[in-house]
DNA sequence: GCCAACGTTGGC
DNA sequence: GCCAACGTTGGC
């Protein structure tokens, strides 16, 4: 199993949306980054992504859940980039801010911090481990 | 709103 | 295939 972490504006998709969404999840499209695309191509179901919110609060809010895996984005009519189906896992009580994320030592190797227009991202399992601890997961 | 850091595009 | 110009993302 390996972790990830999506960003998303909350005002183009939020933590909320994804919670109504429920169990039946929704697609995670419009990522035109050929970088991310392959992050999301070598997403397996099963495995867990932070969710980010980008711009607005700058934090990881929730946890989701991979349910389908690599399709040709229904949004890209070049059919060039790729979407996942993702489904609401957990919500942190108290988001873990950016800002705390870069007074971590151990979590400054992470592309949140070094490539921050990255949208899609890998999640070494001891960085999932120390942000799980961070968010009471 | 600005700007750094990237990505992409297109002329050559 | 190089690189200048332009566009976009996202933190500040």
């Amino acid at each position: 199993m390996n972790f990830w972490l999506l960003k998303s504006e909350p005002d183009v998709w939020s933590i909320d949306q994804q919670i109504k969404a429920g169990t039946k999840g929704a697609v995670w499209d419009g990522v035109r980054n050929y970088q991310a695309a392959n992050n999301l191509k070598n997403m397996k179901i099963g495995d867990l992504c932070f969710f980010y919110h980008s711009n607005i609060g700058k934090e990881i809010v929730g946890v989701v859940k991979i349910i389908k895996e690599a399709f040709i984005d229904p949004t890209d009519k070049n059919k060039k980039f790729v979407a996942v189906k993702v489904k609401f896992e957990k919500q942190l009580k108290k988001p873990i801010t950016l800002e705390k994320i870069k007074k971590i030592k151990d979590l400054q190797q992470l592309p949140l911090i070094k490539q921050s227009r990255l949208s899609v991202m890998p999640i070494d399992s001891k960085s999932w481990k120390i942000l799980n601890r961070l968010g009471n997961i």
